[in-house]
DNA sequence: GCCTTGATCAACTGATGTGTTGAATATAGG
DNA sequence: CCTATATTCAACACATCAGTTGATCAAGGC
């Protein structure tokens, strides 16, 4: 299920935020609800779980059940499709890279 | 010079418009002035002058001078730089999903 | 049943983003 | 010089975002 042009804009437009990278960082070493999340921020309870809301219709988190508790969980499968679409271009940029300044070496042997 | 909280904000804003998105794609394959960039694009040129100048603001692209044109290029340290900060987190949720699996395998044998 | 806790919904505000049109700047080229 | 070309600036409209407060829903514990 790769990314559509939509769901990268979500996904990017969630990295885009500072609280929710921060979400990010805390949720990479391990679950979290909803209150546990927001305990550091200064902002209200509401805020913290429209940011959660962004970051699962991003894809770039999942949410099960536990009681009257939602725990929040790191989906690295997003993740990596993000890294995939970054590095398809960022490789290509050094490949051509290294293809210019081998043309640029060859020139410079034919100049001596 | 890594990026800051800004800087990341910038760099995933500017990642999260279709436009923009394919901006950096056609520059991947190259070097482009901005009338080469809008040409593909319904959108007025002014647009897609401000998309690079996002662009460039978020450190993504860099421009050069020839004459009265400005071409783009891709910048991918910048690039690079992003798929380390989502790598991080993805990796340690991935280490940890391992370790979870390893800990339910030691539980089955001893279940055995 | 009833109150508490965890979480979300709804309505509003201020800030920011994306597009437009029209004007301005700067370099190229005859 | 004068005009055409490449690009940007300025001002505006419209939509979306991030935060707030107040109300609501749903599950637990007694």
């Amino acid at each position: 299920m790769a990314f559509d042009e939509e769901a990268l804009d979500r996904a990017f437009l969630a990295l885009a935020d500072p609280v929710r990278r921060a979400l990010i960082a805390r949720l990479s070493r391990g679950p979290a609800t909803v209150n546990e999340l927001a305990e550091p921020f200064p902002i209200t309870l509401q805020a913290i779980s429209r940011h959660i809301s962004v970051l699962e219709a991003a894809g770039l988190i999942t949410r099960t059940r536990d009681g009257q508790r939602r725990p929040c969980h790191l989906a690295p499968s997003a993740l990596e499709q993000l890294t995939s679409w970054i590095d398809q271009y960022r490789l290509e940029t050094e490949r051509r890279f290294r293809r210019i300044d081998a043309l640029l070496d060859t020139v410079k042997e034919q100049d001596q």
